[in-house]
DNA sequence: AAGATCATGTAAGAGGTTACATGATTGA
DNA sequence: TCAATCATGTAACCTCTTACATGATCTT
């Protein structure tokens, strides 16, 4: 799996501590990669016994210590190994399909309301990368060619999140037409 | 989580085998949930002591026996609980984007290697679920209103796909502009 | 003779979530 | 004074994967 080599990816970069990886995980790979706080942590204290990375403590008078990851040169070779090899495809488990599989067992009006609850928050995620793009676009030919692969990424959120707009679009307009007094039933 | 749910969702149509369902998860539902057969039936188990699945046992003389799961009533309830409940937005989990994130320490031949064994995969699902859209689009009316919300999972598996393609074509243009050379070298 | 399909499982371990725990500083 | 940000963790539990296990029939 690759948490791990998530991690490692993340460090190769710059050395970090397990809070600015979380903050990583929620900004920039956040919308291919999700983690939570107590599952990087425990993937460090693994990863460091694995001598894969190591880190060094950093006693801050005004704020907690913390503790300063880098990747080590096994840590490297791991992950250079890690990268030349096929990943599976993804796995993809969604619940809220799941839900309008089974929809006839739910009030009409509860699903059109998960679906604008989601559609939101789809929507807000589309608008953050967008404006991360705006960001990559602005810079120079140099830094755009250094950014290419993470832009890559980015892309596919763009495009990834579009597409499941326009998909609950189609959705809520077929089932207002299905069943168009839904807005008069309670 | 919901491979219960999943599970029961499955069941409230008809009663099912742990193969089957299993079957199931590889064909209707298998672009937006994935189970393999050892997770099915540790589930089965479970599903069973807590009495929202009943089964009898079925003796096939040319086949090995089968055991036939049905929701129970207490099934029945949890699941219409459940389903009336806000689902959380999906983690997403890609392999392939941390990948192509650190792809600078991959040989960029290996990276669109990858994307084109990626691309085989996505477009052969493609084409098994536009197969079975013009399937339930040749039913008559009162089927494919009785279909009509599975329907829509197959509309977001179409667009899904479509959209990942269209972000790899762009990425395998945007790499190949970047190194032009790349079938030269090696 | 080999591989696919049918059919079911156990066990060990890795991955991931939820709950609990602490405690200072800064801004509204 | 309440919430957010910074910063790290443990423990219990659930979910999921991988490896192992069996065995008949049918097709190539």
């Amino acid at each position: 799996m690759s948490l791990k080599h998530a991690i490692l990816v993340l460090l190769e970069t710059e050395p970090s501590s397990g809070y600015d990886l979380v903050k990583h995980f929620k900004r920039s790979l956040g919308y291919f990669w999700n983690a939570k706080h107590q599952q990087v942590y425990q993937q460090l204290k693994k990863l460091t016994e694995a001598q894969w990375v190591t880190f060094q403590a950093h006693s801050q008078s005004d704020k907690p210590d913390k503790k300063i990851y880098e990747i080590t040169q096994r840590g490297k070779e791991e992950l250079s190994k890690w990268i030349k090899q096929p990943v599976k495809t993804n796995r993809i488990n969604d619940s809220l399909l799941v839900k309008l599989y089974g929809g006839h067992l739910a009030p009409r009006k509860n699903l059109m309301q998960e679906l604008e609850n989601h559609t939101e928050i789809h929507q807000s995620t589309l608008e953050n990368l967008e404006r991360i793009e705006q960001l990559y676009l602005s810079l120079n030919e140099e830094k755009k060619a250094h950014y290419l692969l993470p832009y890559m990424t980015l892309r596919r959120g763009i495009i990834g999140e579009r597409a499941w707009l326009e998909w609950a679009e189609e959705v809520k307009n077929t089932l207002q037409r299905q069943s168009p007094d839904i807005k008069k039933a309670d």
